[in-house]
DNA sequence: GGTCAGGTGGAAGTTACATCA
DNA sequence: GTTGATGTAACTTCCACCTGA
């Protein structure tokens, strides 16, 4: 897979992007997915009926503040190749008759291909039909969650399909992984897309289109959340760490003003001798005000100095420090004389 | 209505395997 | 052929939530 990054044109503020939790599995993801408000655990602490209300929460959502482009290097079906914005989901339009029908390209229609061998897709194409019986490999207190997966696989007719690892040992007991095709991966990809979580309606569903046992189609889904939680998490690491170096140079500078202020104030010790000054900044207006105990002018100072403090301080930060002593915060020069 | 046990799905972390350089 | 890195399928554990008794 090749990913491809990009970041929003208009990020929103630094300040909200940290205040709201990530919600990285949104909707319209999958492909290009975008954090906005919204709580991962909002999202998956929920029972099935609500995760379905949550897939269409999710469709109304803001502006992406970071947003991650996963471009699927996987090549699509060629059904996609000739409409890549439709794709036929069954689970989703109950067209199964298009999926049934000969030479068509869905995905079980790829797949009869591929077991009377004729249309590999990849080496790997053999080992994804295996079917592996894990009646005795799985245990755990999942039982009657994977009893439904074995009877699952009792009811679907996958006898002539589904054949036993080629490296299992004597016991059964080897952990046989196989790799999903192309296209099944593909295929998958796009059902992401619609719908990051399953409910196992569609689970069932996509697991028999897919001719996979639907507790592969739930490891995928698992695996795909996980690893877009992590692109996603890289994605934001990079932001932080430019919005951390931008902060740094900011209080670089600032310091080097703060500096080069405290010099033009020593230097003219008559005329400067003002009063604490503190600088506050407007919420509001992001302006820098200054609150002064006495009505001394130091702009005037200054300019009588040689110099104004205007044109001093806006060598470093024009609009704000000069903000500081524009008019509308300080008395004018003739009052004070 | 409150409690508890069982079932379920998801997240996080881990393991194991396949592939490739 | 071997080896280390990488990707990912599959697993384990834990937690939160739901439901029925």
């Amino acid at each position: 897979m090749e990913l491809a990054l990009s970041l929003g044109d208009a990020p929103k503020p630094f300040s909200s992007f940290l205040e709201k939790p990530q919600k990285i599995l949104g909707r319209d993801l999958g492909f290009c997915m975008a954090s906005d408000g919204g709580g991962d655990h909002q999202i998956s602490r929920s029972s099935t009926a609500s995760r379905e209300s949550d897939s269409e929460r999710k469709g109304s959502s803001d502006p992406p503040i970071v947003q991650l482009d996963l471009l699927p290097f996987s090549p699509v079906p060629r059904t996609h190749q000739a409409n890549p914005s439709k794709l036929s989901f069954s689970w989703l339009t109950q067209n199964l008759a298009v999926a049934a029908e000969p030479g068509s390209t869905n995905i079980q229609g790829r797949r009869v291909e591929q077991l009377d061998g004729t249309a590999l897709s990849s080496p790997n194409s053999a080992a994804s039909s295996f079917q592996m019986d894990f009646s005795i490999y799985r245990s755990g207190s999942r039982s009657s969650k994977r009893d439904f997966d074995a009877n699952y696989e009792a009811e679907t007719d996958r006898g002539a399909s589904s054949r036993a690892s080629d490296h299992e040992d004597e016991n059964g007991m080897a952990r046989k992984k196989l790799r999903l095709t192309k296209e099944q991966s593909a295929f998958l990809e796009e059902s992401f897309k619609e719908h990051n979580t399953l409910n196992p309606k569609q689970k069932l569903a996509l697991a028999k289109q897919l001719n996979l046992r639907p507790r592969q189609v739930e490891v995928w889904f698992q695996n795909r959340r996980a690893r877009t939680k992590l692109k996603q998490t890289e994605v934001d690491c990079e932001y932080l760490k430019r919005c951390c170096e931008t902060l740094t140079e900011e209080n670089r500078r600032l310091q080097k003003e703060l500096q080069e202020l405290r010099a033009f104030k020593s230097s003219q010790p008559f005329y400067m001798q003002l009063p604490p000054t503190t600088l506050t900044m407007c919420p509001s207006c992001e302006r820098v005000a200054t609150t002064t105990t006495t009505n001394n002018t130091p702009p005037a100072a200054a300019k009588a100095a040689g110099g104004t403090a205007d044109t001093t301080l806006s060598l470093a930060k024009p609009t704000k420090l000069v903000a500081a002593f524009s008019p509308s915060h300080v008395q004018a020069p003739q009052a004070a004389s």
